[in-house]
RNA sequence: CGGGCUGUAGCGCAGCUUGGUAGCGCGCUUGUCUGGGGGACAAGAGGUCGUGGGUUCAAAUCCCGCCAGCCCGACCA
């Protein structure tokens, strides 16, 4: 039994003033968490509580699902990481650290390496295979921003497992095994997710899905349909298939277009100069190519121009997820000044492409649909060209998914209209494919004695996070309030009365009781605390049922406080236990 | 890594402009009262004023560097 006289907890009036996001203001308001370091927080024994019921329903089904536990030291030596390279691509985000000789450490990021060579070191025949491992650990990433307390530490408690099969039809089994078993622990967590695409990007993998708690203090985009189940990090959408504009238009014709180096100028322009018959001139009618240049891995940098409608901007981060894992950026004045082709401002296509004069490599965004007539660049200072039409006046080296992703843009899917929201990543499936099999040689012989390399998955859930998470869902303006799977405790007991009087004589048996049908109690003993400190406590601690033993015992009862629900009922004292005792098992 | 704001008692803050005794509220200790919504009165304890340097007879206060925190962006998953 907690005593509220004993625990070594201590509630805040104020908010701490480095708080901003809910999870973190009540967390270290109600005394569950401390800050300790930059991005590194201490457990106090409520939030310990909390953190290890996640981790038991983690692992149980983890368990349930056939991964095995196990358990890595965080400290590794370099070498493993160099084996991959990683030790160097991690960068700045890595903890390195030096042992009395002199030899490079690390603090662990995630463990694919450890787990690899784990499986190479012990198995050897498919007839091992397929097996799934996992472990609950301290991870380490030197975050450039640690933020919002518990969301993104330096320091955090994540469950990682690693599968291993013989073949790709094995891996899709264990991928949705742990898809499966995901979606059972957050059901279970109480807390609401929804499953996106993702960029499998530089990791080299196919299947990719990222598990997000939609929350709105949440650091990741996605899209949603409004109407079908599709949902997709911002990155990883794709157009809608649109069929070929087959109406026809008019001879391309170039116009000049003084002063006009920005769409919102040029179409002002053509408006006052040249304006169109059947309705006004629109962003969405010119045609903007943005030149963008990769660094490859091996250090050669490319020009590269994206065509996008010009009331549309192009997204970096999307178009690097697909040609990853080379890295985009805008090109800079010295690339410009080594292709005087490009005029800038007036660069159109007509000068683009792999067999162009420039030949500089040229791609277009899915929405710019062959047959469709655009307004762009002449390629000449001051003028822009009409009627350019895709497909009739130029052609492209093929699309890439480029521009911005926007509200209202329809579903690749079903083509209704798709919306925008924020969420906390709280898991991660992927299929790692062979990268890191290939790499560290894990292989077995298969039914024919010869060497088969093994596919790999890995999968992720941040489990410190997903207490953040939790309270980011589950509060209120007075605290916080637990999915009663992860409180604390079953359930806290407030006594208003003196010491040794009745009240406190009944509020004590009863909370002998209740512990005694198994459930763990907490009990507010203060002595000479008055009862609104204790109730503002228990709203802020907030298990989801708060039993009140105070004056109205003088009628026999207690009071049964719903801390969701918000109700409170009278209750005889004589039927109490058995009350709480069925809310609790109820769930 | 860039931009903005901020570091004074466990928490929230004032003091800084105009340099000269370290202050308030909550919390904590002791006592009395009180006892259903963060109660009252009285007496206390608690401070390298983020840190290093500079200016000055004198620095929480002025100047410079660094560190840390929060927010936005970049980055990360």
């Amino acid at each position: 039994m907690l005593r509220s006289s004993t625990l070594f907890v201590r509630t805040l009036r104020d908010d701490p003033a480095d708080a901003e996001v809910p999870s973190h203001r009540l967390l270290v308001r109600a005394g569950y968490i401390r800050r300790a370091a930059p991005g590194g927080y201490t457990w106090l024994p409520l939030g310990w509580r909390v953190l290890r019921k996640v981790e038991a329903i983690v692992r149980d089904e983890m368990d349930s699902m056939g991964a095995q536990e196990v358990h890595f030291p965080a400290m590794l030596p370099r070498d493993i990481y160099e084996l991959t390279g990683r030790w160097d691509e991690y960068g700045d985000n890595l903890f390195r650290l030096k042992d009395r000789k002199g030899a490079d450490f690390l603090l662990g990021p995630t463990h694919e390496e450890m787990f690899t060579l784990l499986v190479k070191d012990l198995y050897s025949s498919y007839k091992d295979l397929p097996v799934s491992l996992y472990q609950i650990q301290t991870k380490y990433r030197d975050e450039a921003r640690p933020r919002a307390g518990l969301l993104r530490g330096r320091e955090f408690l994540m469950k990682d497992s690693y599968s291993f099969d013989i073949d790709d039809a094995g891996l899709a089994a264990s991928y949705n095994a742990h898809r499966d078993a995901y979606e059972r622990i957050f059901t279970r967590l109480k807390l609401p997710y929804v499953i996106v695409k993702a960029m499998s990007g530089a990791m080299g993998g196919s299947a990719s899905e990222e598990f997000l708690a939609p929350i709105e203090v949440g650091e990741d985009t996605f899209v949603r349909c409004t109407k079908c189940d599709y949902s997709a990090n911002t990155e990883a959408v794709t157009t809608a298939a649109l069929s070929p504009d087959t109406a026809s238009y008019a001879t391309a014709a170039v116009v000049e277009t003084p002063n006009c180096p920005t769409i919102a100028s040029l179409v002002d322009f053509l408006n006052a100069n040249h304006a169109r018959s059947d309705r006004a001139w629109k962003a969405s009618d010119t045609l903007k190519n943005v030149v963008l240049q990769l660094r490859h891995p091996d250090g050669s940098t490319e020009v590269l121009v994206v065509g996008v409608p010009g009331d549309r901007e192009a997204d970096i981060k999307r178009i690097e997820a697909q040609v990853s894992p080379s890295e985009v950026e805008p090109l800079d004045d010295a690339g410009f000044a080594k292709h005087p082709g490009l005029i800038r401002g007036y660069i159109g296509p007509q000068v683009l492409g792999a067999t162009s004069a420039t030949g500089v490599r040229y791609l277009l965004d899915p929405s710019v649909v062959t047959g469709s007539e655009w307004v762009t660049g002449a390629n000449v200072a001051g003028s822009h060209v009409l009627h350019l039409v895709n497909g009739r006046d130029f052609t492209a080296d093929g699309t890439i998914e480029a521009v911005e992703v926007a509200a209202g843009d329809p579903c690749p899917t079903c083509r209704e209209p798709l919306e925008i929201a924020r969420g906390i990543e709280i898991g991660h499936v992927f299929q790692l494919g062979r990268k890191y099999a290939d790499t560290l040689g894990l292989s077995v012989l298969d039914q024919n004695g010869k060497q088969v390399v093994v596919t790999m998955g890995s999968y992720g859930i941040g489990v410190s996070r997903a207490v953040a998470s939790i309270a980011e869902v589950f509060h209120d303006d007075l605290g916080l309030k637990w999915p009663r799977a992860i409180s604390p405790v079953d359930v806290h007991i407030v006594v208003t009365g003196k010491n040794g009087d009745d009240i406190t004589i009944a509020g004590e048996k009863l909370a002998a009781e209740l512990e005694a049908q198994g459930l763990e109690v907490l009990i507010d003993d203060r002595n000479g605390v008055s009862p609104g400190v204790k109730f503002k406590d228990a709203e802020l601690i907030g298990i989801p049922t708060i039993v009140v033993v105070g004056k109205s015992l003088a009628e026999g009862n207690i009071e049964l406080r719903d801390r969701h629900a918000g109700t409170n009922e009278a209750v005889p004292i004589a039927d109490a236990v058995q009350r709480v005792v069925a809310l609790v098992r109820e769930g």
